[in-house]
DNA sequence: GTGGTCTAGACCACC
DNA sequence: GTGGTCTAGACCACG
């Protein structure tokens, strides 16, 4: 099984981290169905030529935050959520970085109208990136 | 000289760092003018109580940037920048910020409006906040 | 791994920047390669007989200019580099010394031909001492 | 009485060094003649708009060096001293920064010809800059 | 008084 | 094992 995920060589941000943030999203937003039965952590690690420690701290946690089910023998799982739960969680990160923007904005004084100038440029560079 | 840095001790962004996003943000904001005498390390220090090893690290990374000028026996002081430098990096933190947020987005598949709808929300919290 | 660094206790130059020097020199010469995984700063600063603050700083310093990249629980290796750029910095630091050198010259009134005289002789006793 | 000296705000180096440098080299290259008095260390402080301070350790360091001669209640003369021993001061600064240069060049593994080059245009380039 | 260097040691996060 | 943060304290150089 293939997961579209990309590790970012040059940016700081952990290893681990960044493949959490991207696995949680295809979770809580459905790409990755529940009850999908995951790759093992030897597999995604070579997937991703990353270190299996790495990838067991990225289940593990996952699993703590009850989004994925481990059972011994059989492998790991995506877990099953309330309906409102995992809508919830879909927008919370995103809720959670857009807020982060706007105290940046607000830190070197932008006015409303430049923050939502700021937003729809970012919107709009988004587009052609993809 | 009193700057307006605040610290969050349950941030898990290191001391240093939440103080240099701050005080970047006061200097390219302008609400710290060119030439202007910072605090020394020591005083700056003792307002913000931290160690005077966290205020240096604070001072030369902005040095470094070009944002700070330091002369041993007398002080740290603004630099000046050409005007537009200045405006420039007012904007590309928030910028950035605003990108990440729509990254985030994207990987949960929000469409446009959700994603406008996020940041009126987050624009409406702010307000409130404040 | 050996890096062939030494260190003048008697210079008034900082620690530090002795290193700093030296290891920059060998990565913009090609000396190490790019990619190469550098010692850790505990196993450098035992080679150099130094506290593993001074070469975190040597480290961290030239990361900031971009030379080495560094991955925590991994180490720190030589970074990748356009190719013109390596030859650029290869060379400018000798330039600055140069014009430094006539700098001085122009001071103490030298005509063209003593600095000349005195490049030469400089060159002569380089070669001696090696 | 005026002295052609010049500080750079933007350098680095101690305010001291750079008057001591100019001034030596003004003397040791006899542009300031044996015997003259010097102004008053008040007046050159003001003439260079810097502390006192920094030019009384400019003319002590210098006095130190038997370039100077201060008489109380009279001022500060320059001394005199044996025509070689001038002579051999006036080189021995710009021998020592060439030296410098080279042993930058070696460090980058700079051939012979790459260092005559590099002198060449250092001193084509100090031509056009007076 | 200012900043700069070097040292030590503790504790944490990452792989 | 790796690097990163924060702390302390001593000593020096500059103005």
């Amino acid at each position: 099984m293939w997961l579209p995920i990309q590790i970012n060589e040059q940016s700081a941000e952990p290893l681990y981290y960044q493949i959490e943030v991207q696995l949680r999203a295809l979770i809580v937003s459905g790409q990755v169905a529940e009850g999908t039965l995951l790759p093992s952590i030897r597999e995604l690690a070579q997937m991703l030529k990353c270190s299996v420690i790495t990838v067991r701290r990225v289940y593990q946690d996952l699993e703590t935050e009850g989004l994925l089910r481990t059972r011994q023998g059989t492998g790991t799982y995506v877990a099953k959520a309330a309906e409102g739960d995992r809508d919830r969680l879909r927008l919370s990160s995103v809720a959670e970085a857009m807020e982060a923007a706007i105290t940046a904005g607000r830190r070197v004084q932008c006015t409303d109208e430049e923050l939502r100038a700021l937003f729809e440029e970012a919107l709009a560079k988004d587009k052609e990136g993809r």
